[in-house]
DNA sequence: AGTGCGACCCGAACGC
DNA sequence: TGCGTTCGGGTCGCAC
């Protein structure tokens, strides 16, 4: 699952093998994921090329000059570089190719991520990029903001993690990691989180995923970055999916439970 | 407004 | 070549 660390590898590994190539050809395979005009999308992005590639949270910004391709891998997208004439594989959706024999192509196997094309001088207003809110990495994130946010919310801490106005980046196994390190119980109300706590979320959500950004992200169950690229972070991970085993700190057994639906896991005795 | 939940997808895991 | 069912996960949109 790609959250912000594995975006992050997606952009830089991608950086350094598409940029200023002449786009020649677009193929659309699985139009539904693209939200903007199909047939613009094509002519669009054919005579263009990418200069370079930007991120907002888990957005991945492919910057076109005058237009950006705003692109979601959601949970298992992938790009690979392939030559042209390699045959079409399944699951790949969206193929990019270039003037000089390679191609650029989107891959998921649950086709739940999503692309956008939009102006280049629009798409800070686009709703799904306007609404994110400050990135762990940001020193805008402070212990303020997160008590401003977290007020009146009676919603558990482990969602209000998930949300991207709030925080932009984390998912769930990130936001597990940060409740560990944060020594909170996940099911803690939003409401009665103290200045410390919110700060200890501050402290522990930056390490956690400069770490993890540093370590190339976390290979998890399906989620191999683009180009074969293996993150090396899930040999950090303290409570995610690590049900029945024991915690690195106090040997307690780790619980997992659902939290609105999500997979959350937590060690009993450090997070009360 | 804030909250809850189904829909979108399909491979893997599971039950029999 | 076993087949049918359930699960998961980020985000959106709709219901309450």
């Amino acid at each position: 699952m790609p959250e912000i660390a594995e975006v992050e590898t997606v952009r830089n590994t991608l950086k350094r093998r598409i940029l200023n190539k002449k786009i020649v050809n677009v193929n659309i395979i699985y139009p539904k994921m693209i939200e903007s005009d199909i047939k613009d999308f094509k002519s669009i992005l054919e005579g263009r090329k990418f200069i370079d590639i930007g991120r907002i949270g888990k957005w991945l910004i492919f910057d076109l000059d005058d237009y950006v391709l705003l692109s979601h891998l959601r949970m298992e997208g992938k790009y690979f570089i392939k030559d042209s004439n390699e045959a079409l594989a399944k699951h790949e959706h969206v193929v990019i190719s270039f003037a000089d024999g390679t191609d650029l192509r989107y891959h998921d196997t649950r086709k739940f991520g999503r692309m956008n094309l939009v102006k280049k001088s629009d798409y800070l207003e686009v709703e799904s990029i306007k609404k994110q809110g400050y990135e762990p990495m940001s020193k805008d994130l402070t212990s303020t903001y997160l008590l401003d946010k977290f007020k009146n919310k009676k919603l558990p801490i482990k969602t209000l993690l998930l949300d991207q106005t709030i925080i932009s980046g984390l998912g769930n196994i990130y936001a597990d990691e940060v409740l560990f390190a944060s020594k909170i119980y996940p099911l803690k109300k939003g409401e009665d989180l103290t200045k410390k706590k919110c700060q200890n979320i501050v402290d522990s959500s930056k390490s956690i995923i400069e770490k993890a950004i540093e370590m190339g992200g976390t290979t998890i169950k399906s989620y191999t970055s683009s180009l074969g690229v293996t993150g090396r972070f899930q040999q950090f991970l303290q409570v995610h999916k690590r049900e029945n085993e024991e915690c690195f700190n106090c040997q307690s057994k780790i619980i997992k439970i659902k939290v609105n639906g999500r997979s959350t896991y937590y060690c009993p005795k450090c997070q009360k």
